[in-house]
DNA sequence: CTGAGCAAAGTTGTCCTACAACTCGGCGTA
DNA sequence: TACGCCGAGTTGTAGGACAACTTTGCTCAG
């Protein structure tokens, strides 16, 4: 697709999709794109970008659809739009655009930064969900939950360790082979279960105060990211802690008014 | 105003303002206002918001403000909009919905959570730049810089220790007496200089790695957010490391999609 | 030649109207 | 009772128009 327009097979007009879950926004398809291009270097940091109008024609739409995608990447903090002048390539002195106020998983952020990032899966266990686990997860007493332990690479080094906890009812075992090998947003997405919020707390641990099985990190320290996602719906429908080794990663919140 | 329309006054159609400075858009003060509401608890967590024709009334604006306003709190996490039902304020658990993605004052968001925080200075100074501090603040060789070193409590405990650096330059001595004792951006705002933009980064230290001259922090871990503001023309106008005592500060991010 | 002021073109902000797409409840029917 | 259809209500997108603002470039006085 590239510059050119969203055409009408990428529209999606109605695809076999789970009911209930709508068809993506034509606008969210261009805050997409443009998104992408901007991240592809297409539209250097500082530079204009083409004028609603124009991108009205680019994409074939409306531009009450480009000005939605437009305020969309403005809210992220990814493009500054000025009255009477135009929208402009927000430049944070050629520093990572893309922060943690934006939902995407772990890896998806760590790869966009330029870094060849990797999973190794340690465990997965399915068992009783613990009294908190019940609690944050909105479970019935005695649910099971499905755990998946894993470290996240940067080449040898290891970045960070995550362990996801999930109601097992929600995964069908069928999916035990492939859940943790790659990113769980990819397993989710397939059951129709996409989270779109989460709920983040950051503290400062200890290595060694956390159980993590990897002696490498008992004299690090530790930013732990602490969340919980939902679905549309205000269903929880993951817990996850998230230990990242301090120094190894640039954990990075572009903050917009 | 209340739940009444925005009127004519509040519109501020031409006040004394700086020049350059556009007045505020329509939809930003909608949006505020219905943030206001939300945060007051008129509308509950949850619930449906009038629809966007009710609202087109209340505020006597058309339909495209309305949207726009809408927009803007569903990234900020705020409300879900669902196609074909209606807008709802987010329903996170009961829990904490302002987060650390919004650019606003560290003691206004500490308040937003129901503490009453107030600040100390421990000292202020002019003194030249480091090396480091004029790259991040794009300054001239040999330029100055003021220094407020304050402390955030809650009660009687420490919560945070805040250092601030900005530009001499744009602080006008005569300000020096009041700078510090409240919130930065308060000073920085009557200056003209509202940042709009961070770029945030977060580590973890040790309290005993960092001289912040309160031996009560020795033993603690503490999370430093280390940032850069900008204002509106992508000038860095402020850099900011804030110390938060872990454990004592709940450190949230709401991410959306 | 320089600078201030003005005019015009280009761009984003807001409004209006209309219709498409979707959700949800109610009603009828099997 | 269960299922499906339909209609009212709501958000998503389209198109055109004008207001508000920025930027550029030109004019003209000095």
């Amino acid at each position: 697709m590239g510059a050119t327009s969203i055409t009408n097979t990428d529209r999606d007009p109605t695809p076999a999709r789970a009911s209930g879950a709508a068809r993506t926004p034509l606008a969210r398809q261009v805050a997409e794109d443009v998104r992408r291009r901007i991240v592809v270097g297409e539209f250097a940091p500082g530079s204009r970008l083409p004028s609603e109008a124009e991108m009205c024609e680019q994409y074939r739409v409306s531009r009450v659809t480009v000005r939605t995608a437009a305020k969309a990447l403005e809210s992220q903090g990814l493009v500054d739009i000025r009255h009477g002048s135009g929208m402009y390539v927000v430049d944070l002195g050629g520093r990572i655009r893309s922060g943690l106020q934006e939902l995407r998983s772990i890896t998806q952020t760590i790869e966009e930064w330029g870094v060849d990032a990797h999973v190794r899966r340690v465990s997965l266990t399915r068992r009783p969900a613990t009294q908190n686990e019940s609690a944050t997860l909105d479970l019935a007493p005695d649910s099971e939950v499905v755990v998946v332990h894993r470290e996240i690479l940067a080449g040898e080094e290891l970045v960070a360790v995550s362990i996801d906890t999930m109601p097992a009812e929600l995964i069908p075992s069928t999916e035990d082979t492939d859940l943790g090998h790659d990113s769980v947003f990819a397993v989710l997405d397939r059951l129709g279960l996409s989270p779109i919020r989460a709920l983040a707390e950051i503290h400062a641990v200890r290595g060694s105060d956390v159980s993590l099985a990897n002696a490498d990190l008992d004299q690090q320290l530790l930013v732990l990211l602490d969340q919980v996602h939902y679905d549309r719906t205000g269903r929880p429908i993951a817990y996850s802690k998230t230990y990242f080794v301090e120094g190894r990663f640039q954990f990075v919140i572009v903050r917009t008014r």
